[in-house]
DNA sequence: GTCTATACACCGATAGAC
DNA sequence: GTCTATCGGTGTATAGAC
């Protein structure tokens, strides 16, 4: 990847991130990322959808990476999750409290005007969930529960994220956190 | 409430679900109410914020009166709880997965640039919370994991709400309710 | 690849007649 | 309370020189 483009891609996804996907105008990408118009649609000739999507299939392979090692450089995974949530709460205090994610917060914006994003959405989330099954299973959760389990963590994550964003304390995504791991740990226990 | 002032409300609540926040410009509330731009500054002198306040106002109390009803209307917590999942699946399903919630869109949308907003969804949200984790003592919950509980069971209904919009499939808040209910199940046997 | 200039639509909000 | 007309600003995207 040019320079440039990664400079476009990193101006885009912070705007987005803290001003949503139609609070931010392409102007403000081109001013962040210290380039012009031209060279902005250079890069994404389908402008701001374009560029969009560029951003949501960046964020999800980083964000899954993330979720792998930090349950990698843990005892077990259910110290993981635990680590994932308090590491989530003080993320939030030290950045304003902007959305960690523009993945959730570009689709529930758009997710019923531009069908391209919605499904890049889609293909992000899919990649966690399947991510987080096999995660869960090697940790020895029955498969059905495993799956129920991993969607029920996203949720957490993205309700708590939202929650906790809007009480400007992280509490409400560290309890959240804790009310899932409890079921996580009494899952482990069958 | 006049007749007006109800239009404008129902309109504005209608588009900020199906476009969010930014998506919907006044002069779509103004076609969407069928009166005119002057009606729509006379009732909100405040502009687009005032209007948007008033949606979340109104939605959150809707909101809790629903909560509380189908819990009444159920023989225990726990089938009320399911109740609720199953009905938010349908509901997506056949409104063509346009967000349910204009609360949790507004929040996400503008929480770190529309402070009036911030709070009005904020207000909202505790009094989601204090409902739920008034309802979970009853039902014999020890107090401080009943508010944990309430968190987390918002947190799954936003999150999956945004995985089901995402995937245009009621599963995933299926999935995540199916395992936020065994997590109460397993907190009501101690 | 990068730049400036600009087309053209739409934005939120206001003014002032009725 | 309701209406029309309009202000000043900003939106996305394109054109075409270098």
């Amino acid at each position: 990847m040019k320079p440039s483009e990664n400079k476009i891609l990193a101006a885009a996804h912070d705007l987005f991130r803290e001003y949503g996907y139609n609070g931010t105008s392409m102007k403000r990408v081109v001013e962040a990322s210290a380039l012009t118009t031209g060279s902005v649609y250079h890069f994404y000739p389908g402008g701001k959808v374009e560029l969009a999507a560029a951003v949501i299939v960046e964020a999800g392979g980083a964000y899954q990476k993330l979720f792998e090692q930090v349950l990698d450089g843990c005892p077990t995974v259910l110290v993981g999750l635990e680590t994932l949530f308090q590491q989530g709460g003080v993320m939030l205090a030290s950045t304003d409290y902007i959305d960690p994610c523009p993945i959730g917060g570009i689709a529930r914006e758009v997710a019923n005007v531009e069908p391209k994003l919605r499904e890049a959405c889609d293909l992000a989330f899919n990649g966690w969930i399947d991510s987080g099954t096999r995660r869960f299973i090697a940790a020895g959760l029955e498969a059905t529960v495993a799956r129920d389990m991993a969607m029920l963590f996203i949720t957490t994550i993205e309700g708590g994220f939202l929650l906790a964003r809007t009480a400007r304390d992280p509490e409400p995504l560290l309890a959240a956190g804790r009310a899932f791991c409890a079921a996580f740990r009494s899952q482990l226990r069958r």
